[in-house]
DNA sequence: TGTACATCAGTGAACGCGCGTTCACTGATGTAC
DNA sequence: TGTACATCAGTGAACGCGCGTTCACTGATGTAC
């Protein structure tokens, strides 16, 4: 049962990220777990229930963010990331819709957000930044807009020049 | 007519920035123009069509980011800002549903994105700027980044760091 | 000025559909003797 | 070793509900005579 919750997890925040979380429907989520969709609530007690664990075990595994720092931001900001959304990061795919979710799936937000600031601290560089926190903060805006922004339009150029002009931004400062 | 479709688009522009394209129905958005259900499909072939055109509508009007750069940024990295999703701005508030719209929506977004990059282009202080289209497009991906993340938790001491932070980030780098 | 009629934006009941959720049931597993 | 039974994760039909959309109708408006 533990093994069947945890794909019903992995599944759930590929689909989700994918597709958002109401276009995804509970059925959808145990077709893809290769279970039936009635045996659902002995692992979660409603769909927003599984939202938020989804959410906390996604960004929990989202290890994302350490080593290189100018080599994270290249492969962040890269087409291949932005036509990626159900293998990347849950914060690009997910975290707009997070303000019409549950309180719990608002708290598993934060903790995810304190976490990755907090890995982005110590992956920056050591000198030649007077404030490492600010640097994570406003770096991290940053890169999970600029992946927002060059997923939301239809034309491919300026989307491209959205991701190279935001890593370049970033990168002059950073490293 | 004209004028009814006119405050249908209003009223839908306030309705998708606060619960998001999903969670307004087409009934709810007549109601609040002070009209019935069954008259929207005399003004837009589906509801689809509303989204699309209430996006470029919201676009159009939002004339945000002229005037002083610095004055912008911090008028839109406020708690104020942050706290009136229905008052405020259409791409923080849209920009990451528009991945699962039509092509017109995403269309309409592009066209808005790039008038923006060109607004803030004209915004951005004379001199010390080696690129201005690079600080442009930087400056405002991180400002769709923080207000997203911002609104996306419920610790409000984090939530208010992210906007600071991020406003002190551009605002050194900028001006 | 007054009457008959065409127009058409808006009304509201009705539709088919997919959703989240419930629940009586199944059938594999493991324990008792 | 073999049989009876308890357990319980998973099944699948069924529910109530709200949605987007349709459509026959209404009633205010303006034109024709």
């Amino acid at each position: 049962m533990a093994e069947n919750r945890r794909r019903i997890l992995e599944v759930a925040t590929r689909l989700f990220k994918d597709k958002g979380f109401d276009a995804v429907s509970v059925a959808e989520v145990m077709k893809a777990a290769g279970l039936t969709h009635g045996g659902f609530y002995g692992h979660f007690s409603s769909k927003d229930d599984l939202v938020a664990q989804t959410l906390a075990h996604a960004l929990a595994a989202d290890s994302v963010g350490e080593g290189n720092f100018s080599d994270f931001v290249r492969s962040y900001l890269a087409p291949r990331h932005r036509d990626n959304p159900a293998g990347g990061c849950p914060t690009a795919g997910l975290a707009a819709a997070i303000r019409h979710q549950t309180p719990a799936a608002q708290s598993a937000m934060a903790e995810g957000l304190r976490a990755q600031i907090a890995r982005i601290e110590k992956a920056l560089p050591e000198q030649g930044l007077a404030d490492k926190r600010r640097a994570a903060i406003g770096s991290w805006a940053a890169m999970v807009g600029a992946v927002i922004l060059a997923r939301a339009i239809d034309d491919p150029a300026l989307s491209d020049e959205i991701l190279e002009q935001t890593r370049a931004w970033i990168d002059t400062r950073v490293s």
